[in-house]
DNA sequence: TTGAAAGCGCTACCAT
DNA sequence: ATGGTAGCGCTTTCAA
């Protein structure tokens, strides 16, 4: 079914036919009539291939996410996916599961199928790089060489500042964290937590590890309170972990805020759900896609990118009742 | 940039090149290498319209979800993103914002992106049918006629059976609901609800009707309680509104599960994370993703389509806390 | 207003 | 092992 049976059927050449299916001129009502009515008939559709080889304007951006379920990242696609449809491009969204090899078994076929690719990755730079064989690329949260890439950076430590303030105000003094250390060590987290305690000449020794879940950050707290009896606060890597620390708290019969105040970071929707709603610093995580998105046409027209300043997200402390 | 710039930068012509690309065997291993390096020192990347044009193998399933922020929705695409990275399939994401009007924007421009098309839709059948001009399509939770369409279903009834008879077995005798009414009228959770309560020779007359959002459910208990105070339990349309429900009784009062009882529909992850962990009756929801992509394929390949029980979801009374 | 011809970038098939 | 030729389905000149 391509467009000659329709211009066969139509009687007319296949020119012709192209020139009544994307509405230009030069075409006599009737015979336009004729052809529609064919094509219609027939159940044709023009070819995305045959039509994308000779326009060369469709994008694709792919966009690589290590976990849908997980909200943050949902946020982050959403904000990534509203961009995209406001300038008419499309987005594959791939999951890599939280995986590595996913993630190399992902770029090993994204590469064919986009213009632009976005998201987190877990990979080194060079093997990214090389498995990105060309294809421009913004990395989320990470920093970047290859001049072909582009980051989006994540800004936190003044929220963090924020936090550690505001709980200093209200008297906190053993105050503790919950980080989520990967294979790289340390979170840039923990350091601006670090910090921000010095800065009130405050200890920033009672670190626990958290896994990246709910549960993950209930055991932690258990753990780090075990160990660290006299905390008042803790400060968590992100909100999933702090709600886990939620659930944690109430177990142990540790009222929140008031025996223990909980304060998270990432600003999810879901904190406003939970009982009681999660204080967090707060990352505009829409926004976070949307730029993403932005940088990525950038890249693509060879326009100047935007100023450092303009790629970075900044958080911000966002009070609710968890402390 | 094209096969034929490779082609000449390594001396050979550009059949050699698609060779080298494509691990085809009847080529020189010295020929290869140089041909590899060539396409490397320009940077060349294969069209991915040339090739989809000539090897009529790349398959793409558009998915449409009304909100991606919405877990149920989330959940639905993470099952559907699996089942088609299982099949090599690529996915595009349209999510249409709860707008009709979007939704007639996505399937204009998706129809010249994707070969079949997955999700959840709001319009007519007709006009579905004219929009999508002869692609197959899967509906999820909604009957079809359109022989080139096909349904995903979602069967409940025996699972609000249980919710309720849960309910009565512990002494609940003026159970309410929340409906989401839409302008179809009446939910079929609705009639699932009514039928189970008329099982027990219960009145089903106390139902409130709930916006699909946390705030929406918490105001539609507010009034549903102040017009029924003497309901002792509650079912919902589905877990968001339950979960509104509940912060709504806690505003209120009245203690889950103890002073009200709350069961929910979906069985999300989400309501495991709130407090009390929600009782609901339960939905497979990745399983619903995957048998859609699933079926798309089926639709696809013009094969037998799954038989109608395979093409149904079961919920089931998922017990947890809150009932 | 219509049609013929060229060509988008690639792979498959048949020579050599 | 390599190259020539044809053709995937479409749009875009250019002529008529």
């Amino acid at each position: 079914m391509t467009i000659n049976d329709v211009a066969r059927t139509a009687g007319v050449s296949r020119q012709t036919v192209s020139r009544a299916l994307n509405d230009k001129g030069e075409i006599d009502g009737s015979t336009k009539q004729r052809v529609l009515d064919a094509a219609r008939e027939l159940g044709y559709r023009p070819s995305r291939f045959a039509r994308g080889l000779v326009r060369q304007d469709t994008t694709t951006i792919g966009l690589v996410i290590p976990d849908l379920l997980n909200p943050f990242f949902t946020e982050v696609a959403a904000g990534a996916l509203e961009a995209a449809r406001a300038r008419g491009w499309h987005v594959i969204v791939y999951d890599t599961a939280d995986s590595i090899d996913e993630e190399r078994g992902t770029l090993e076929v994204i590469v064919s199928q986009v213009d632009a690719v976005v998201g987190y990755f877990s990979l080194d730079e060079a093997e990214l790089d090389r498995h990105l064989s060309g294809i421009p690329a913004v990395l989320i949260g990470r920093e970047h060489r290859t001049p072909r890439f582009s980051s989006i950076r994540v800004e936190g430590a003044t929220g963090v500042r924020e936090a550690v303030d505001h709980l200093a105000s209200q008297g906190h003094l053993r105050i503790g964290m919950l980080d989520h250390a990967s294979r790289a060590g340390q979170s840039v987290r923990r350091k601006w937590f670090t910090d921000a305690m010095n800065a009130h000449g405050l200890n920033a020794d009672a670190v626990g590890n958290a896994v990246q879940s709910v549960d993950g950050g209930a055991a932690a707290l258990h753990e780090l309170l075990a160990e660290h009896p006299d905390l008042t606060a803790v400060f968590t890597f992100n909100d999933i972990i702090a709600i886990g620390a939620l659930k944690a708290a109430r177990w142990l019969g540790r009222a929140v805020p008031d025996d223990l105040a909980v304060i998270g970071f990432d600003g999810l929707q879901l904190g406003a759900v939970v009982h009681p709603a999660l204080t967090s610093v707060a990352l505009d995580t829409r926004r976070v896609g949307a730029l993403a998105i932005e940088q990525a046409g950038r890249l693509l027209a060879g326009e100047t990118q935007l100023p450092d300043e303009e790629l970075q997200v900044n958080a911000v402390l966002l009070v609710r009742e968890s402390a």
